[in-house]
DNA sequence: AGGCTTAAAGAAAACGATTTATTCAAAAAT
DNA sequence: ATTTTTGAATAAATCGTTTTCTTTAAGCCT
């Protein structure tokens, strides 16, 4: 008696809902528009549909679902197996909004075409996924402006935290400050900042250049260029003081005019091809280059073969790259290679961990992971010094 | 005045169309529900808050908000300017709840670090993000269970179409005809199928092969080796079918050991090195390589140089593949280039018109871009033939 | 003046799930 | 024999919006 009533208003309700959907189309054909309606959808299994085929109220059935001990065993079984038989999903979207959250993280990189940025990714999504989260991945294509737009985008309620690394352009951070004085868990890495009080993961990039610097000293070089990023990068700070104490270290003056900063990290080629020119018309040449990330080197050696420097006999190069065919470089490419796949993993596990505290994180860690220094060809000496 | 609130409902609308949401299976649910109850909360602003401040019902602000002809002038000024200054943003997880679309798709790739699919990918984000879609990206990493796990991800309920680039090792498509049987709108790109009837975006992938077939036969190549994906790919059939095609023009023969399919496209450097080993014992030797994928090339140049052999002296090398440093390899590469942005381009607006269309879509397209053939030292014949 | 239209706003249902509060027997305790 | 407890299920509220259905009051006709 109860039931068939239940059943009968339900019938009601659907037919209530095809009408309404065929409503908004403009033409009157509602027995069609019964079948194609609107956009078309993709048909779902619902909690009510269980609850009617079983004669159950949706609240019984979602307890039977998850187990609850309110629930009599006979009904549990009877529920999940029917859930099965018809392959119940549960709605994520329903879920999100009754939970206020979405399972899902932003990454905001400049490119993903960038062997650090890819490696980074594959880092995140191993950890995301296994903790049940969704990876959405944007770009700022190291433009400010785009920047903006997109972890707006992002952020406005869709995403549960945010992986960042910012772009060459951005120096004004209020629209990070903003949504992390909100609330939003974000975790920086790689392109750090200090002006947010949060988590970091970053490679040891003093260490890196270090290395680099001390190594092509030690292979006689003596005026050493660095090309590097903009300088509103955690990044360009860090290689050049690196860069700077290998220098020092070795009583080498440093030069102001062997820094060349790039305001679009290599993305534009002439800029590229504009700071190499300058280099070779200089009074005083350099000797040797320090690359500060995998699009610089890439461009750099571009234009050194566009003007026709060989290397490593007209002038030496070392780059932060994370390329894994440096080898098949003319001539093989020596490089510091930064650990991507584990900053990502880091960053993600650190983020993760923000998302899912119990009461708000006040102390915060900035990881660094050291760097590899892979010595090849192109930073060898000619003629050698021994 | 007036114009300052038509772009803050504008601003408005846009963000709205843009939202994610997550999915989970039921059985991982249980478990985060009880973990994470009480996880700390972004705060925000709701219709409700508006309704509330102003004295207003939910249903009044919705309309003044969207500028409905209901709303007096007044009202519709009061609202817009009130949600202006709390900073109202409409929560995107309600209106996908409410529409029963979460304007995000889905990306099925094998690897992002793979110039062909990150430069595909920054082709799909491209007109997705101005089409107001989120892109969720997986990676299947060649593997077949992979594949199905991540798709099966993505679908339950969480996006609105799909992208899908097929793995080394799917045979069996059921994961997928499911899906699309249920109505899931989806491209397949650059590896697709016939057994799926819907639209495809793919390079032309036979002439592809013929003209860089034809290239190594001009120079005066006559036993060239294929190393290529599995046989599953349709890719691969295209290539194989292409490279058949160049020599059978030339009258020269086709031998079938001169054809080494690897099953993990290269990704496995073993089985790259396995089948130069192979080709370097075999009786009669090869005297150039046609490789058919990114990876393929770059392990099997990795493996040459491994194994001693000088390019092109030893053997020549053509390979398909998005790199663009190319020209920096040693000795610079010759390649064939697939429209990989494009590509991407295209796979999306197909999506996206199938997901707004208003009726079924039964008509499908195959689109087919063509590929460039760059030909530099590598395949060069030593001594020439001129 | 009574009936009719219209403008403007509010109430309530809906989207799909969870959860708190409630009902209703039957069993246990007084 | 009455009250209390318990087991098992249901009703209803909630999450934030949209939208259909009502209501209210003012303005307009005869």
């Amino acid at each position: 008696m109860n039931k068939s009533f239940s059943l009968s208003l339900f019938l009601c309700n659907r037919s209530r809902q095809r009408f309404q959907n065929s409503s908004t189309l403009l033409n009157k054909r509602v027995f069609f528009s019964v079948f194609c309606c609107h956009t078309v959808k993709f048909e779902t299994v619902t909690i009510k549909d269980i609850a009617r085929a079983l004669g159950l109220s949706t609240s019984t059935v979602s307890r039977a679902l998850r187990g609850s001990y309110e629930i009599s065993p006979e009904t549990k079984k009877l529920v999940l197996e029917y859930a099965e038989k018809i392959n119940y999903r549960p709605n994520p979207i329903a879920l999100s909004l009754k939970e206020r959250k979405s399972r899902s993280i932003g990454v905001v990189v400049s490119e993903i075409a960038n062997t650090f940025f890819s490696q980074a990714i594959n880092g995140i999504e191993s950890i995301a996924y296994n903790r049940g989260y969704h990876v959405i991945i944007s770009q700022s294509h190291e433009s400010y402006e785009r920047e903006k737009v997109t972890i707006q985008h992002l952020a406005s309620r869709s995403v549960d935290g945010l992986l960042v690394s910012l772009s060459n352009e951005t120096i004004d951070l209020s629209h990070l400050k903003q949504l992390h004085d909100k609330g939003l868990p974000m975790v920086f890495f790689d392109r750090i900042t200090d002006e947010i009080n949060t988590h970091k993961v970053t490679a040891n990039n003093v260490k890196g250049a270090f290395d680099a610097t001390q190594h092509l000293i030690n292979k006689g070089f003596t005026r050493i260029a660095h090309i590097t990023n903009s300088p509103n990068l955690s990044i360009t700070k860090e290689r050049l003081q690196g860069y700077q104490e290998a220098l020092k270290k070795n009583n080498l003056p440093f030069d102001e005019k062997l820094v060349h900063y790039t305001l679009h990290g290599g993305m534009i080629y002439e800029e590229i091809q504009d700071e190499i020119q300058k280099m070779f018309t200089a009074r005083q040449k350099p000797d040797a280059i320090l690359t500060a990330s995998d699009r610089i080197t890439t461009s750099c050696l571009t234009a050194l073969k566009a003007a026709g420097k060989k290397i490593p006999d007209d002038i030496s190069v070392i780059g932060f790259t994370n390329t894994n065919i440096a080898e098949l470089f003319n001539p093989p490419l020596s490089a510091v290679r930064q650990p991507a796949f584990d900053m990502g993993q880091a960053a993600t596990e650190l983020l993760i961990s923000i998302i899912e505290s119990k009461r708000p994180v006040t102390e915060f860690e900035t990881r660094i992971l050291d760097t590899e220094l892979f010595t090849r060809e192109s930073s060898e000496h000619f003629p050698p010094t021994t």
